[in-house]
DNA sequence: GTGCGACTTCAAGTCCACTTGAAGTCAAGC
DNA sequence: GCTTGACTTCAAGTGGACTTGAAGTCGCAC
């Protein structure tokens, strides 16, 4: 915690308050995802600034996005180190509306089971997401129907 | 396709209308997720059901849970095949649990990038996120801000 | 100037969810 | 009864995101 009150972070440091791994940190670098710089002896320092950009790159992977998307997004941004607010906000938009689409997918999910709970799914003969004539088979493939009577493995 | 109107189908069958690929469904098999019956030649037979289940799988993975905590939740629903109503609503509650918490973190992911978007975030001075104090770090260890002004690498 | 924890690189390992390939068997149509 | 595509098992491979380990160096406190 050497350099705790001075400009540049350690990697153990930095590690410690933005809650990744030393080793994902290093792995980060790598991809290109952070900087670093070094000092005489090699070690990485890094500005304090990189935790907000690995607050972005978590945010990223919330997301769904992989760390190699992350980086395409980034590089959407310009080289220059001030985007501006229209770079930056045409990247926040695709992300904001694949949000949205998650989200949109899991309140199906859970409408669904909702609608499980409220006639005591699985059992065979009341709930109405039962179909003894399978007729999910009229749409294509990709089952339609949350559950069934398959008895359980074991 | 040949047993496509009858009361098993094979796994090419259920491959298609599950959108599974075969080798998926060995796999789940494998891990005792599903289940098949066999043929005097030892190929698989499954029961229409089968694809319910498949949907249920589907869902479970598409809220997070790993192959391994799907099968966990559904050795808390019993044996025999038919669960009980108050069965099926404990594990369905639980996961509902788990969708809300889901929703609410990527609303919260949203929310941030779009104050990012409505001040030009990455543009130094203008962000209300940008904290040129590192505050963050009274927070113990995460960051706590999305952006910040790092350079983008290359 | 020495001790020691924090750092370095590089290669290999891990976990998850599958996929691929090889070598062989089954089953339905002709 | 033969052909052919769909099936079988088993082992190994893949890709993403890291982690672990070995062997060595740095840097700060004393």
């Amino acid at each position: 915690m050497s350099l705790s009150t001075r400009d540049r972070l350690t990697i153990g440091e930095l590690a410690a308050r933005s809650g990744n791994a030393t080793s994902a940190l290093r792995y980060y670098e790598e991809l290109g995802l952070i900087q670093s710089e070094r000092t005489a002896g090699g070690q990485r320092r890094y500005r304090r600034a990189t935790l907000r950009w690995l607050a972005f790159v978590r945010a990223a992977q919330r997301i769904g996005l992989s760390l190699g998307e992350v980086r395409d997004a980034l590089a959407h941004l310009p080289v220059d180190h001030v985007p501006s607010a229209a770079d930056w906000s045409r990247v926040a938009r695709t992300w904001q509306h694949r949000i949205d689409e998650q989200i949109a997918e899991l309140q199906q999910v859970r409408d669904q089971l909702t609608g499980c709970v409220g006639c005591g799914c699985l059992s065979l003969t009341r709930c109405g997401l039962y179909n003894p004539e399978d007729t999910a088979a009229r749409r294509g493939s990709g089952a339609r129907y949350l559950l069934g009577d398959e008895p359980l493995a074991r």
